[in-house]
RNA sequence: GGGCGUGUGGCCUAGUCUGGAUAGGGCAUCGGGUUCCUAACCCGAGGGUCGGGGGUUCGAAUCCCCCCACGCCCGCCA
């Protein structure tokens, strides 16, 4: 059986791998010889699971039958008398059309327990690969707190990295700062004037509330308070709006005043902090401004400039006419930079992948749907430069108020993150306190506080990337039911067990005769199902597909958790199933850490 | 007007890429369960034209076409 690092054959670190390529291989190989043509390239992908009570696997005959020409109940009924049983399959059945296959129990137990124990937090991994992946997300603007619309990017990009490098890839996470541009050199332009120099309505509108001051507020708050007023200030202010323009040259001919670093990173710092009391890091920071000091944006304008379909405006600006790759009509035409030669976001974001790809073998971005076209955009840019490579864009969409619209600080109706996490914090407090008395205020803080952030980031994890979000208060503050700590619970209640059985650490001994409920049976089912969970993840970049599976990790250890008592059962039965619970935690936390929901002993 | 995405019981959602067996869950409602390992749990009940129409197919929530609704984007913002 498998040690830890048994995977070199392929098959070992995933339980199910051997019964499906066993079915895989004979079921291809007698359809290939009736003549089927589509079993050469094997049948995996048409397995599919039974319903539960019926068997593991079923294959549906139809659409063999009808190749063949003859009957899917007759092709059903020959493909599944004398079913080679050897391994782990121990009775394959015809039903109707369905062939379907029953996994032999035992062995699934013996393999995944045995797994699992000794692969500990390992288990669920794949095979390591070399080929360096980067993911790019978040990367907002450091204008301003995040609001639960924007967070959306980095926990669904954070996740997705953390499955990757569950998969067995070198991940980097990467958050590009926009340190130039129009919307950074709002902050500095104002902030560079003594607030009673402010127009009048930007400092209204601004006034932070009675007491507080840089020192007692985040920076991201306290430097932010502005942006919108002045946002709407230049609209209306020519003068003012020439100023800022001023400024933004100057950024880009790195003439930054001292200030704009100052601010952007003490915004930044407030950002990140926020992210981080929902599990969310990065590894690596790329600064805009970097990439026009190093000429990398000026070596990209040059390309341009001497395209084919390099378009001088009148007023100076160069432009694109990308009209040859597919974009709508109406966007075909890029600007590249504008009449006084800066550059424009999506010419610096081509630099930018220049860099990404000279580093990184494969180029992950998470982008909002607003993104949509600049992800276009940017492919059609690089394929006119005549570079080959391209990034793979991972697009979701917004979280939406209720009333309708996406979540937006211009327009006033967002939510904070850290008013989010805050309220989850206080209601998840007095959950503890219910529930706890025997611990000390600053244990019920710390759990208090970790709760509170893995329902935040569940209840965004939970709905596929490309859904809209309504955001709602009572359902991001969920704990019960489909939610994170309800997953947190679970694996707390696991360790509980092992706790006052005095068993936390291998060797687990178990008697796969002993587990033989239907509520041990199932939960193994489950529990075998991580590491095929953890690659489809890595594969689709669907990662709220972690989160239903560790709803159904964390159901079904519940109903055996329910019917089935451990430390009072009789032995072999004790032992086997203080393993089975073993497993499961190790299972529950791995996949907890995966979703980048905290792993908690006691709640 | 064009492009992208979404539409599944009162509310939220899985399944859609790769068509297949009675469409899985959660919240809410109603009814049960704790001398026992944490009730943030478990069990049961009611509740579904899978937005509408057409098509392909032995078979469609899933693929194709049309329509409707909602969100976002559509050259010198990012």
């Amino acid at each position: 059986m498998p040690t830890s690092d048994a995977d070199a054959s392929g098959n070992l670190w995933d339980p199910w791998r051997p019964v499906r390529e066993q079915i895989d291989q004979e079921l291809a190989r007698r359809l290939g010889a009736h003549g089927y043509p589509e079993s050469a390239e094997g049948l995996d992908r048409q397995l599919e699971d039974a319903p539960s009570g019926v068997a593991d696997f079923g294959y549906a005959t139809h659409r063999a039958a009808k190749s063949l020409g003859v009957p899917p109940e007759r092709l059903s009924a020959e493909l599944a008398t004398d079913f080679p049983l050897s391994g782990g399959l121990v009775r394959v059945t015809s039903d109707g059309a369905y062939v379907n296959f029953h996994a032999d129990t035992s062995r699934l137990i013996q393999a995944t327990l045995e797994l699992v124990i000794a692969r500990g937090a390992a288990y669920g991994r794949g095979p390591p690969s070399t080929e360096k992946v980067c993911v790019e997300h978040t990367s907002a603007n450091p204008n301003g707190p995040f609001h639960v619309g924007r967070v959306r990017n980095g926990i669904i990009g954070d996740t997705l990295a953390r499955v990757l490098r569950a998969a067995g890839f070198p991940v980097t996470t990467e958050y590009y700062v926009d340190d130039l541009g129009r919307q950074s050199a709002m902050i500095t332009w104002i902030w560079s004037k003594p607030v009673d120099q402010w127009p009048p309505e930007v400092r209204d509108g601004a006034r932070p509330p009675e007491g507080v001051t840089l020192s007692t507020e985040k920076a991201d708050h306290w430097y932010g308070r502005p942006y919108r007023y002045v946002s709407d200030f230049l609209k209306k202010n020519p003068e003012a709006a020439q100023q800022v323009a001023e400024l933004t040259r100057e950024l880009e001919s790195h003439q930054a005043p001292p200030l704009h670093r100052e601010i952007a990173e003490a915004v930044l710092g407030g950002m990140l902090s926020s992210l981080a009391r929902v599990g969310v890091h990065f590894d690596s920071f790329v600064w805009e401004s970097s990439l026009v000091q190093d000429g990398s944006v000026a070596k990209v304008i040059e390309r341009f400039r001497k395209s084919p379909h390099a378009i001088l405006e009148e007023n100076g600006a160069l432009a694109l006419d990308a009209q040859g790759y597919g974009l709508p009509k109406e966007s075909a035409t890029i600007i590249v930079t504008r009449a006084d030669g800066t550059s424009l976001y999506p010419t610096r974001d081509v630099a930018y992948h220049l860099q990404k790809f000279s580093r990184f073998a494969r180029v992950i971005d998470v982008l909002g749907q607003d993104h949509q076209l600049h992800a276009r955009t940017l492919d059609a840019m690089l394929a006119e430069i005549g570079e080959t490579r391209r990034p793979e864009f991972l697009i979701y969409q917004d979280i939406t108020v209720p009333e309708g619209g996406r979540m937006s600080t211009r327009k006033g109706r967002a939510v904070h993150l850290d008013d989010l996490l805050d309220e989850a914090v206080e209601r998840a407090h007095g959950e503890v306190l219910k529930r706890r008395e025997d611990l000390s205020e600053e244990q019920v803080a710390s759990i208090a506080e970790r709760v509170g952030a893995g329902a935040v980031r569940f209840h965004v994890l939970r709905v596929a990337p490309d859904k809209p979000v309504k955001f709602r208060w009572e359902e991001a503050l969920s704990f019960e039911g489909r939610s994170g700590p309800f997953v947190q619970y679970s694996y707390a209640r696991a360790g509980s067990i092992l706790r006052k059985a005095g068993r936390e650490s291998p060797p687990f001994p178990f008697e796969t005769r002993a587990l033989n409920l239907p509520e041990e049976t199932d939960l193994v089912r489950v529990v075998a199902r991580l590491p095929g969970t953890i690659q489809y993840v890595a594969r689709t970049g669907h990662v709220h597909a972690v989160a239903t599976y560790a709803y159904g990790l964390a159901e079904a250890f519940n109903r055996f958790y329910q019917a089935i008592p451990v430390l009072r059962a009789e032995e072999p039965a004790r032992a086997s199933r203080l393993a089975l619970v073993a497993a499961t935690r190790q299972a529950l936390g791995n996949t907890l850490d995966s979703l980048g929901l905290e792993r908690l002993e006691r709640m």
